[in-house]
DNA sequence: TTGTTGGTTAAGCATATGCTTAAGTATTTC
DNA sequence: GAAATACTTAAGCATATGCTTAACCAACAA
């Protein structure tokens, strides 16, 4: 998911995606690459849990799966969670120093 | 700095180093890998400014940098944000439907 | 001063990644 | 039904990535 993340083509796609959803032909639009490569960056989105997609007649439109997106949010917020926890520990620590 | 989180070993340096800093050796404890490949992904996260080192004597110390993660999980944030507002205006949309 | 520890440099290699072109296949639209 | 649209499949290719081994260097420690 992460990996999914570290393109920048891809992020500019999912970028697009959370202003809601978008077709494969209107998504390639920003960039000068070919379609299938577009396509390859979809499915490396899809595979990752990131977006999904349906076609309906000869369109495939595709939409942000939040819910993937909060997992990456909340390993991020789990890193930040023990960082300040030991933060305080550390000013428990130098509290304590001052009184002793 | 999202492509330096791609790596799950270097994940699991960033966790580590969420709990305190710590040298490249013992940043390489739980890994299979040779000592260079260890440093290899250390410098490629200090190179997303991710976490910073510094050599005293013969060992370096390496700790994070928080504020880089910080970017990484505010990226996320804005794309919830832009999410969230295209809700809202959905749902202005559906109530004024409601009220015409 | 000799060895050990902690890390660095350099070279090489296998696989993964991001892209291309060329040739399909369905669906509309005219 | 012919042409255009919206992808899809397949093959190939250049570069990047993650790793290895082998040698090296600097700082302690015995």
């Amino acid at each position: 998911m992460f990996q999914a993340l570290a393109d920048p083509s891809r992020r500019i796609m999912v970028e697009r995606l959370s202003r809601g959803p978008a077709s494969v032909s209107e998504l390639a639009k920003p960039f000068a690459m070919s379609l299938p490569a577009v396509v390859q960056h979809l499915q490396v989105l899809e595979a990752s849990g990131l977006i999904r997609s349906e076609k309906i007649g000869r369109v495939r439109t595709c939409h942000i799966e939040w819910a993937a997106l909060q997992t990456a949010e909340e390993w991020m917020l789990e890193r930040r969670k023990t960082w300040e926890h030991r933060l305080d520990r550390l000013g428990d620590f130098l509290a304590d120093q001052e009184k002793g």
